[in-house]
DNA sequence: AATATAATTTAGACTCATCTAAAATATATT
DNA sequence: AATATATTTTAGATGAGTCTAAATTATATT
């Protein structure tokens, strides 16, 4: 359907667009993909054409509803192909996003959700970023897993990326209850093992229990 | 290096390459890629001047050594997706052409390395097509696989592609020496299995016994 | 050997994605 | 509000890959 640098710019844009309040600028995306203001007007164009863009020149550009569901669906399978990558080939997480660059424009429907089933439906690529599933739904879009979190930030826990009851025993035994306030302590770099202050509590926990601990900022509605 | 399409032409050119003594013509690569002979002239200037190709105007063209080795790469890369498709994806084999197609032009050598080593070191894709290894070599290649002969066709065992003890041991007990002169009688349709004729023996061999047999010719030399 | 036919190449034009340089518009400054 | 600066768009050109139609070369036929 779409070209693979149509690809590319749309996910630029879509990416761009969490910052402004969605509205993204020429230079941005020039800059973003390394290449001159003149030709990303000729792209949004292009994509407006299309309509996966609102755009209005001078005036910036937004992502439309169309426009958000072809983009997720390419960040599905790039971030599909890291875990790919990661498990089964073991290439360590800093490797592989070159590799999925190539791969999420790979076209095959079909391929991507044999791949999903393959990896068991996982819910984060090896960076933490959550992966929209089939329809574009983000887990948790408005949470952020507690994996992605810096030292001294704080938040509450508010929800899970994994219901196995002995995940789920293990949050119960620790303290990390729904709604309970918690606060990052130290992030080991190595491991990205994190010392969490939980009430009272310090606890150890290891990255993969962190990137399945959902949170969301203190002050949030919702 | 090569470009998605340059390597479509490669690959095509060399393919054909192996009917006529290697010589092909513009015509039939252009019937091959479903293009205009015009566009085929265009292309074969190109890859000449990356000597990949040798080629004198209206006298056809061959692959050069450097082609050919940027060739097998490429069916490497394909026939190994080919084998990922079927064996982990577990799509059929007449599914997965047009998957491999896309996916044999990703550029990244390690990776194709680490899923050779994943699938363990194919040496056929599940057409029964030797898998090129890295450095160019095709396994067998003035043999066939027993799997790709058609019924009534006959020849002489002339090694294997898979060593395991078990297999040998079978291969012996079942009269598949090396140098057995053999006849298929009959290949079934749903599984390809084959009945085979050895000596005075009728015997029924599934697919994959018959594709890690390889045959030659009786006539044939060397 | 001359001519007809088939194959191939050239000429010229088109689309896609890109660039530089100039023009137009928006934003910031005085 | 007028001017300066920064941002964005337009104009015009380029390279890759493609096409159709015309010209050229090779092959087949008489």
């Amino acid at each position: 359907m779409a070209t693979q640098t149509e690809e590319n710019y749309l996910k630029a844009i879509y990416h761009l667009s969490s910052e402004n309040n969605g509205l993204v600028y020429t230079n941005d995306i020039a800059g973003s993909l390394s290449t001159t203001a003149a030709s990303v007007t000729d792209m949004l164009r292009k994509l407006s054409e299309k309509s996966l863009l609102k755009y209005e020149r001078y005036k910036g550009v937004r992502v439309t509803k169309k426009g958000e569901k072809l983009a997720l669906n390419i960040i599905r399978k790039h971030r599909l192909w890291e875990v790919f990558l990661t498990e089964y080939l073991k290439f360590r997480w800093d490797e592989v996003h070159t590799m999925a660059e190539e791969l999420e424009h790979v076209s095959s429907e079909e391929l991507i959700e044999r791949l999903d089933k393959l990896l068991n439906h996982p819910k984060f690529d090896p960076h933490g970023d959550p992966i929209p599933d089939v329809n574009g739904n983000v887990a948790g879009a408005n949470f952020i897993a507690l994996s992605l979190l810096e030292v001294n930030s704080s938040g509450l826990v508010a929800g899970v990326a994994e219901h196995a009851p002995e995940f789920l025993q293990y949050l119960e035994k620790t303290g990390f209850q729904l709604g309970v306030r918690f606060k990052v302590l130290e992030v080991h770099a190595f491991d990205r093992s994190m010392e969490i202050q939980i009430g009272k509590k310090q606890i150890h926990i290891s990255y993969d229990i962190a990137k399945n601990i959902l949170t969301r900022n203190q002050h949030d509605k919702n």
